[in-house]
RNA sequence: GCCCGCGUGGUGGAAUGGUAGACACAGGAGACUUAAAAUCUCCAGGCCUUAGUGCCGUGCCGGUUCGAGUCCGGCCGCGGGUACCA
């Protein structure tokens, strides 16, 4: 009956042997299908959703971490009364598989379904409660056909676009790399110094959503502040005035938009873009703008190079008039720094109140002129006074409103101004821009048009999908091989039927998983979702994944929601797709850079922790005895090779060590700094859990002195790793689990009440260790699976305290403590708090000033 | 640069504005053992030749409060994101 048990007495208990008890409750549960999700209406569903890994090839901590957090969550609704959706799967497209087939030969293809199978036969002992049945990969054409179809939907209905956008370019491997792949400025691969180069590009019209993306914010209370602010300040909503400055040559005027229009007497010079439409006109007419403008274009495409880089600037000798004295010339600067995606991509500068205008001024000599006082007043010009529009200023040379104002009301005061006398308008603006979907590359998913000569850019027919991407290509050339592909790329006009050339840019893999959460409902469905099991399904009641996400992935899949539900794939209640959202922490780990040698690129070389070895107070490689330079606490990466693998700890102590492991100690949406001691402690903990509850079991059921004490005790156990994992307190859920293991095994209580206290342990740990507490629930006589039996409810009547340690603070330091019954009259705490020698003391017979009684808390006696 | 976080003993961390350091790890002492392992018990923030229930302590400086790790302002350090890494 307990074979684990069997033909062995108390004194010569039996082991906790993990790997054997793993595999045996792993079976039991496949057999049972205890985890396959069935729409049904006898219990209410719960959707439990972390997100999906990148087929790297290696699982590890952080993987573990995560899918651990999303287990304890998914089996304890189970145990709840829920219908549980737990899936699976693989975001698997992108670069990493088309750079591991240019640098050790093979396919993308058969790389990414490698690294799945290893990674589903890695996941697959830690006992997680995934409903396998459901798992599909990105890269299935299964899958990104459907994605096609969406594509063609969404085309249909105005979704997407075309227009021109800068990518980066290599122009010595005369390919475009991503972001990623520029270092320094420079092609990772080539070396050369990257260029900003224009490329006609598919765009998602997410910009049309801007306010409702911003506004749904607000509702949505289970998700972290942190990311909603981050969002918010990501579409970047601004109130300014967008107007047009004059210039002195009668061209058409400039249009600016600024959000401190009240700084306008503070103007010095008016700025454009280097893709300004003025700055490409001069670009084709003057050799020397030619130069400016091509300088302005070096280096990478990201914010970041752009913001931190230096600034550059030419003035273009044309003269503007300022739009409240036509007297008053301002010159155009063609600046590096201005962006053509926002606003109208020029702008008037003052570097009186803007520190980066007020560089610029610095460097070019151009008028620094103050519009409101520094209230430090000391004419300071080393740095740009910027209040914000919240404060007061006071205006020297303002022209609306009051002399003192706020910058806000000065700058409603300079719209109404602008708006009465007809030269400027109030306008509202986004930050976020319409999201760019085309990549210049293989392993992607293919985009579903084609171009003709005659017809245009022409949406290929449904039923000709999947439009599959073509297994014969190579990658012993830089660029997309679907663009030299011999056959893949003819095809016939969807329209006309004439000759044709087929899309080779694919999507960007921010699109896979912007939908993938939809599909999981009804995986096999030959339609994107169905209806009726996303109506059923939807929304994900949890999501869970990394901080990381916190902007793209899930504004995009916010929109994508959206866009869903425009073309009818997705019911009105899920454009907002995530009900709840909790982003856990990463697992981070020192990264070990060869100190002695670059590799044969020039590149850094990464080793892996295991490689490395600490002696005579340095780090170097085992075999090689190279020095390595520690560099500290980083996101675990593959390219950085700071990982460490998960399966060394199963296999030395088993799953429940490992999950028990990553949840303890620390906080779920911190980061963790992995390292190896502790593993081994998590395992002696679990074999403790284990002899305790074995030597229970060979007791008597009888009656012990300390039966009412561990009642109570379990009752407060219950509670209290109740709501910690409800609120992801799970490390402090563990907390607790300790000291009822301590209680227990302490306790002279009867065998009756081991038992019970020994059961509900198993219990309360089984979403965490699950196997385990199978094993436990066993032997101690447990009906059916721990996974099925319904969750321990915590008897109010048994948490209740008869009395209460209260400290006494005298002006705020704790100088003694009384204990009380917890229901004892504030006045009577107090009396008894000031009769306490030590207060007597401290007033030394003056009368207290103030006495603070916080009921169950605290007394403060204010001397 | 900009946006968002985080900072507490040797270590991971606990603490609805109310006893700072719960619970662990590493460490120390002891018990058991021929011995080791395993297990069990106890100690453990810092300071002091006053060892008091004393003083100091949650990155630094200031503020609000009877009371601040927690709230506010300003610094410093670290991490995430920055639209083509996923």
């Amino acid at each position: 009956m307990h074979p684990a048990f069997s033909c062995k007495g108390p004194l010569k208990m039996s082991r906790y042997e993990a790997s054997q008890i793993e595999a045996k409750w792993q079976e039991a549960w496949e057999a049972a299908s205890t985890f396959e999700a069935k729409r049904t209406a006898d219990k209410p569903k719960y959707y439990v959703l972390e997100m999906f890994p990148y087929p790297s090839g290696k699982l590890h901590m952080g993987h573990v971490r995560n899918y651990t957090m999303g287990d304890v969550i998914a089996r304890y609704k189970l145990s709840t009364g829920h219908n549980v959706l737990h899936p699976m799967g693989f975001d698997a497209f992108g670069m990493p598989a088309e750079n591991a087939a240019m640098a050790i030969g093979g396919h993308p293809k058969e790389w990414t379904y490698n690294n799945i199978d290893t990674m589903v036969e890695q996941m697959k002992p830690l006992g997680l409660s995934l409903d396998w049945s459901r798992m599909f990969a990105t890269c299935d054409p299964e899958y990104y056909g459907q994605q096609q179809a969406l594509f063609l939907d969404f085309l249909e209905k105005g979704l997407v676009y075309r227009k021109n956008a800068v990518v980066n370019w290599d122009p010595v491997d005369m390919t475009v790399l991503a972001n990623e792949q520029v270092e320094g400025g420079r092609g990772w691969r080539s070396g050369a110094l990257v260029e900003r180069r224009e490329l006609t590009q598919w765009f998602f019209k997410i910009s049309d959503h801007s306010e409702e993306l911003l506004s749904a914010l607000d509702n949505l209370e289970n998700w972290p502040a942190k990311v909603r602010l981050m969002q918010e300040n990501w579409i970047g909503k601004s109130r300014g005035l967008q107007f047009g400055f004059e210039r002195v040559d009668g061209e058409e005027p400039i249009t600016v938009y600024t959000t401190r229009p009240d700084t306008l007497m503070g103007a010095s010079f008016v700025g454009i873009s280097p893709d300004h439409p003025i700055a490409k006109q001069l670009e084709s007419e003057s050799e020397e703008v030619a130069a400016f403008v091509a300088e302005c274009r070096k280096g990478g495409t990201t914010e970041e190079a752009i913001e931190t880089g230096e600034k550059l600037g030419m003035d273009t000798g044309i003269r503007v008039r300022h739009p409240l004295n036509p007297e008053w010339e301002l010159p155009v600067w063609i600046a590096n720094f201005i962006l053509m995606d926002y606003g109208t991509g020029a702008i008037f500068a003052c570097p009186a109140h803007d520190q980066r205008d007020f560089e610029f001024a610095t460097k070019y000599e151009l008028p620094i002129i103050p519009v409101f006082e520094d209230p430090a007043g000391t004419g300071d010009l080393s740095e740009a006074y910027v209040p914000t529009k919240a404060e007061k200023v006071k205006y020297v040379k303002g022209f609306a409103g009051d002399t003192e104002q706020t910058g806000e009301d000065g700058v409603n005061a300079a719209v109404d101004q602008a708006e009465a006398n007809g030269w400027g308008e109030g306008v509202t603006k986004y930050r976020l821009r319409d999201w760019g979907l085309s990549r210049q590359r293989y392993w992607g998913c293919p985009i579903p048009v084609v171009h003709c000569d005659d017809c245009g850019v022409v949406p290929e027919k449904k039923e000709n999908l999947p439009i599959e991407l073509p297994d014969d290509v190579s990658f012993d050339k830089p660029g997309n091989p679907l663009d030299r592909h011999p056959t893949w790329r003819n095809c016939s006009c969807p329209k006309c039927g004439k000759p044709a050339l087929r899309e080779t840019d694919t999507m960007d893999t921010f699109v896979d998983s912007s939908w993938y959460f939809a599909r999981f409902t009804a995986p096999r469905a030959d339609t994107p979702t169905d209806m009726a099991e996303a109506e059923y399904w939807m929304n994900v009641d949890q999501y869970i994944g990394g901080i990381e996400h916190a902007i793209l992935h899930l504004l995009y899949s916010r929109f994508f929601a959206r866009a869903m539900q425009i073309c009818g794939h997705l019911p009105e209640k899920s454009v907002e797709p995530f009900d709840a959202l909790f982003t856990q922490g990463m697992v981070t780990h020192a990264i070990y850079e060869n100190a002695e040698r670059k590799d044969e690129n020039g590149r850094t070389v990464y080793h892996y922790p295991a490689e490395v070895e600490e002696r005579d107070g340095g780090t170097f490689v085992k075999e090689t005895g190279e020095k390595i330079k520690v560099i500290p606490s980083a996101k675990m990466s593959k390219s950085k090779n700071n990982v460490v693998d998960p399966l060394a700890i199963i296999s030395a102590y088993g799953a429940d060590t490992a999950r028990w492991f990553v949840l303890s100690d620390s906080p779920p949406e911190r980061d963790v700094e992995w390292t190896a001691s502790g593993a081994e402690a998590a395992h002696k903990h679990l074999s403790r859990v284990y002899r305790i509850a074995a030597e229970a079991a060979t007791m008597d059921d009888g009656t012990g002195k300390d039966d009412d004490t561990l009642v109570r005790e379990t009752h407060k156990a219950i509670q209290d790793v109740t709501l910690g994992v409800e609120s992801f307190g799970f490390n402090a859920s563990i907390a607790k689990l300790y000291g009822f293991t301590n209680t227990l095994a302490k306790s002279k209580a009867g065998g009756a009440a081991k038992k019970q206290a020994a059961k509900v342990l198993a219990q309360l740990m089984s979403p965490m260790t699950p196997h385990l507490s199978e094993a436990i629930w066993e032997l101690l006589g447990g009906e059916g699976l721990i996974a099925n039996a319904p969750w321990p409810v915590a008897d109010e009547a048994m948490l209740v305290e008869d009395t209460v340690t209260l400290p006494i603070q005298i002006n705020g330091k704790r100088r003694a403590e009384i204990e009380v019954s917890k229901d004892l009259d504030k006045s009577e705490v107090e009396k008894i708090a000031l009769a306490h020698e030590a207060v007597q003391k401290a007033l030394d017979g003056n009368a207290p000033k103030k006495v603070i009684v916080v009921p169950g808390r605290i007394v403060n006696v204010v001397a």
